[in-house]
RNA sequence: GGCGUCGUAGCCAAGUGGUAAGGCAGCGGUCUGCAAAAUCGCCAUCACCAGUUCGAGUCUGGUCGACGCCUCCA
């Protein structure tokens, strides 16, 4: 099966062609470990694990490479603020995000490189950009020369000229050309710093994504990836300087594709400290289950908004709750190793259509609900293979639905109401029966008759 | 001001020229002592206007509206 993607470069929906079919070579910008994750953080964290699961499909070999940004001047502000040390908090918050980010179904990159671990490749890059006339020192400062690389705005579509007249930022005098960016700058002696050529100092923002993605994946490598607000000026810098190092025009001599997801908007506004509606995922968790978030995620495809409110998870809820409730109806059903469904594959290998395939899962769950025998087998384990590739369905039925609860002070008198009721209902007393289903409804205690007795289980 | 994206039912959300997927909610039926669950059925002409075309939600132009980026940001 073929996969299409819309290339943000081209701005075209185009079929990938790997540059090398054995080994497919993936770079996502990863976080910034200076404060917990927001639910913005996730979406490419869970969409960039989807693809690659959808990757692994298809091809023998991928890589999937995803950096932790260890040095930045808003690192520095929070552990000035904070008294922390820069490391403990940089590694507190590195390790929290890779916890959170499980939570939600994320199995995560094959390579996490620190940037810190990489100032030594960053020194060399920048002294080969200097040497090939892309780079030049001022001021203390290392910078990149804009004008020396042609294509400058070709993956954000903007030419540069009319992009500085209408800015508001301030242009540093030290500077060539207004558009110019910084690639190393001086420390002073209380701020982190590493030796260099042109003086103790700190790599500017940018540099990490080009050493670590040309030094774990080599350059050209297949596909980058990350938040529609990086395509400016972050990916565009990252481009140039790559492309710069290696005196090339061609942007695709970094990365062939580019991939972006859209925004998460809270209630129709945009998430942002001023309003106060960040969203963490370390919060949210542990009000909804991951696996609610992570279908809330995709419910929406990639490159659209997403709205995040109470109600599409509750949507979200309400899916996931139907087809465990399924799930354990089917649950005396063997398992068996089976592809998705083409139909499903197809879905996610357009451009990952999330919505599409996650109408094909709701069809299967729905001939798993009415089969019987043998196509019970069959439609769960379709069911259950392709739900894999969107990493939900992960748990036990029992587990999901809280049948198997073990609050034991609770179950008891809970279990004593049950059988109460059914004893008044087994002797036509149905007013006590409705009382004391009314009463068990109080308590959160959902209640299911059913053949083979009351089941229940708490509301959540 | 520049660049880009989007506007599909009460809500969420697919649909890259051929006659509107899926889900939630709602309504009606079956089942149930009643519920719940399950199951069956019903529920839109795609912001607006003008074009291209045998045919347009899907292409072109315009209008209105929403949003993003241009400054730290997933």
């Amino acid at each position: 099966m073929t996969l299409f993607i819309k290339n943000t470069l081209s701005g075209k929906r185009e079929e990938f062609v790997p540059i090398d079919p054995d080994n497919v070579r993936v770079y996502a910008c990863g976080p910034t470990v200076y404060n917990y994750a927001h639910i913005g953080n996730a979406r490419p964290a869970v969409i960039c694990d989807l693809l690659v699961s959808v990757l692994r499909l298809l091809y023998p070999n991928v890589t999937y490479v995803s950096n932790i940004t260890d040095i930045d001047d808003k690192i520095i502000k929070a552990s000035n603020e904070s008294g922390v040390p820069i490391l403990d908090l940089t590694r507190k918050f590195e390790e929290i995000y890779n916890k959170d980010m499980s939570m939600l179904g994320v199995v995560g990159p094959d390579i996490q490189p620190r940037a810190t671990e990489h100032i030594d490749e960053m020194i060399s890059l920048v002294k080969r950009l200097i040497e090939n006339g892309s780079a030049y020192e001022a001021d203390s400062h290392v910078l990149f020369h804009v004008p020396s690389y042609s294509s400058y705005g070709m993956l954000s579509k903007r030419d540069i000229s009319d992009q500085v007249a209408g800015s508001r930022v301030e242009v540093e005098s030290y500077k060539k050309d207004p558009s110019d960016f910084v690639l190393w700058k001086p420390s002073t002696k209380d701020q982190p710093g590493w030796d260099s050529p042109w003086g103790f100092g700190r790599p500017g923002w940018h540099l990490e994504c080009s050493v670590m993605s040309e030094k774990s994946l080599k350059i050209p490598f297949d596909l980058h990836a990350g938040g529609q607000d990086l395509i400016f000026p972050h990916h565009e810098n990252e481009i140039a300087q790559s492309c710069g190092s290696i005196k090339s025009n061609d942007p695709s001599s970094f990365s062939k594709y580019w991939m972006h997801n859209a925004m998460i908007r809270m209630d129709d506004e945009k998430m942002s400290k001023s309003i106060g509606n960040i969203l963490y995922v370390h919060d949210l968790i542990k009000k909804f289950p991951g696996e609610v978030l992570r279908l809330t995620l995709l419910s929406a495809h990639y490159r659209q908004p997403l709205n995040w409110t109470h109600e599409t998870i509750q949507q979200s809820r309400k899916t996931l709750d139907r087809m465990y409730r399924v799930l354990k109806k089917a649950e005396s059903f063997k398992v068996f190793e089976v592809s998705p469904p083409d139909d499903f594959m197809s879905a996610l290998c357009d451009d990952l259509n999330t919505s599409k395939a996650m109408a094909v899962i709701n069809s299967l769950v729905s001939s798993l609900s009415k089969a019987k025998g043998e196509d019970a087998a069959q439609f769960k384990s379709l069911l259950l293979s392709s739900a894999g590739v969107l990493g939900i369905l992960k748990k036990s039925p029992d587990e999901w639905l809280g049948y198997s609860e073990s609050d034991a002070a609770d179950n008891e008198e809970i279990q004593r109401m049950i059988d109460a009721r059914d004893r008044a209902r087994n002797e036509k007393d149905f007013s006590l029966a409705d009382e004391l289903r009314d009463k068990l409804d109080e308590m959160g205690v959902e209640i299911e008759d059913s053949p083979e007795g009351t089941k229940w289980r708490k509301r959540q």
